[in-house]
DNA sequence: AATGAATGAGAGTTCATTCAT
DNA sequence: GATGAATGAACTCTCATTCAT
């Protein structure tokens, strides 16, 4: 994963402050606090001073830690992103086989949903906002240009279909997120079940395997 | 599609007016206007006063066709998922067997997507919000029911491989919207193109049709 | 007064607002009243809702007519400049001799301090802010460049002794102001009474007519 | 300079401190940072944080050596006021003739202006604050006394026209701070060309040593 | 049907000041 | 002496909504 900087770094500038463990502490508390909410309520309709109420601190708290809303917002986006990739990036760790990978990061992504259904929520807002849409873009990006590359080994040995590798890369985003979103979220279905079921699809699609061949 | 009933009648209630021919065409410009700024700019931050300046009216047009702006919104998302809805349909109509039908659904919900591409930004906002969610998930369950059914026949046939029927759809729900957004939006590709491409992912997923075996 | 264009036409745009005579005598309202409110207390401290909340109304008000605090700011002093430019324009108008010209428009700005105290503290105190200096800059330029137009005619015609018209006219315009605060607005003394001794002292100096020469 | 008292005295009472040759030094890097900022910036803009932000000191320490904010503007003013004073008496010490008198303390006063720039800005600005003007006008007090007093005894000695001394003082106050801050800080002139000018323009107004006599 | 005017709660943000460490 | 953290009132400004005309 060469090449990997950190994703919008121009925007959104991080605070830089010097903190005590203690301050360290109440910027945490703070993050915990308003990524529930901004899942919950929604991004736009969750006050600074329900955030701040809710943690029983002076609004004053709130911009001591941070530049304003939506850079507490950029700041979850872009550490949860790291944390999905970091994810992933462990579950591939050591294997070679390109379709192994992209099961396996499959698999890590719903597990990663299942761990963090505020996050994922957050991620699907962020995309549809203008000014937080590049980050996540750049966030998927990542995930993309990996799987894009393992398709492409795998097309290139014959092992799977001849397809565009970066269209197939995200189609399986694609699928994955909703899937995550209606299976593991709405309905509570334990990310490992619906992860077999995830990659059967992305391997074989409606057909591979049926009994009768297609007319 | 039996049992099509009308979504979300409870909540947003349709303001039943009695409109002249120009008040309709009133309304219109009001819907159309909203839709471009809401997808635009976001529907938190698009004032009203900002949709009646940017058609030169006072503030109580708005009111007297509108009871509220969350019920525009709401009136977007109906009118749009039922334009969607519609499309499909006639796409299928007249055809049985049921993996074709998918294939037109998802070509025509591309085709759909090319020609309004800020109803779905708008969709995928509104199914990060609370309030509008339920409208999106009712619009979609609908989609989800008629492809669910056609997955069942198509397994129960043999054609298709042993599979939840419904997860199924959902994962062809899934790709069909990431792709839309990513190659047609973002990318400006031709919606026919891009459908080959997604129904091609659809049927077979990664492997079939592959030159070498899986080991 | 050849090219006297509006002056600070740039920053601080007019708020262009089509008004009722009601809501034209609200703005009114809101300019007197502002305008006392900045002078006596000064422009920071004075809020807005220290504004609407003494006419009574909503804060909404206020920025139904003006874009924000700087730019009724701006308004007053725009209006306050333009208003002192006239009262000198029609001082002077007909009278052709350039010294009598001087000392008619030191007369007319002197009674127009003693009608305005608080314009001239809100002018004074905005020549000392960043923001609006230039306007105050720009609307002294034009008396001021009436001024060393004249006095530089009558250093043409040896009626005045050889001295650089331009500064002079600003030194004309220094004791004016200053004399105008500190014995009309602090001391209350009559405009008239005033004017002949800043006249007589801007014609004379402290020599002119001395008994015995200087040594 | 008899009955020269401290200056608000009852007022913004100076805090006493002992303070280490260290603590000097911080105090005064805090008065001299200060001063820039509230003269460049304005004195209600600048916020104590960017105070001691651009000093990289904690909070802390500016209320270690102030009372609070305006206790700081207070004391830079006493000072700059204390300073200008100095300057003049310093310029006028062993000259008897009152003319010369009042000739050098001009020329000292622009000297002062000259190097002193941000104090003069922030003089001005204090004079239109409620808060701060008296300290002010007690500064210039002192001054004008001492002026007016040179002017009487000139006048009564015959070699200046028959004016109200005071008047005259204070005219000569309005035409130097005007022309300090137009010449000498918007157009860099040197202090002492603008003096020969001033001194000019107080002596013998626009009309002593005209060629033809005024009609 | 439509306008300009008004509302007022509440938004995000700032800031002088205080305080425990 | 000095720090980072915290306070919370006050600030400017926004906005969905209502209403008299």
């Amino acid at each position: 994963m060469a090449g990997d900087t950190e994703v919008g770094a121009g925007r959104f500038p991080t605070m830089e402050r010097r903190l005590t463990p203690r301050g360290q502490q109440r910027r945490d508390e703070i993050v915990a606090f308003a990524t529930v909410r901004f899942a919950e309520n929604g991004f736009h309709p969750t006050s600074v001073a329900e955030i701040v109420g809710g943690l029983g601190v002076g609004k004053g708290v709130f911009y001591w830690y941070f530049a304003s809303k939506d850079e507490l917002l950029a700041e979850i986006l872009r550490t949860a992103l790291r944390s999905l990739r970091t994810a992933q990036a462990e579950a591939v760790a050591g294997e070679l086989d390109p379709l192994r990978r992209i099961e396996l990061a499959i698999r890590a992504a719903l597990r990663w949903s299942e761990q963090h259904r505020h996050l994922v929520t957050l991620i699907q807002f962020a995309s549809t906002d203008d000014r937080f849409a590049p980050l996540v873009s750049l966030g998927e990006a990542v995930a993309v240009r990996d799987a894009t590359a393992q398709v492409a080994e795998a097309v290139s040995s014959g092992r799977v279909r001849d397809a565009d590798p970066e269209f197939v890369a995200h189609a399986v985003l694609g699928v994955t997120t909703h899937i995550a979103r209606e299976f593991i979220h709405k309905r509570g279905r334990p990310a490992d079940d619906v992860a077999d079921a995830t990659v059967a699809f992305v391997l074989d699609g409606l057909l591979a395997g049926a009994i009768s061949p297609v007319g």
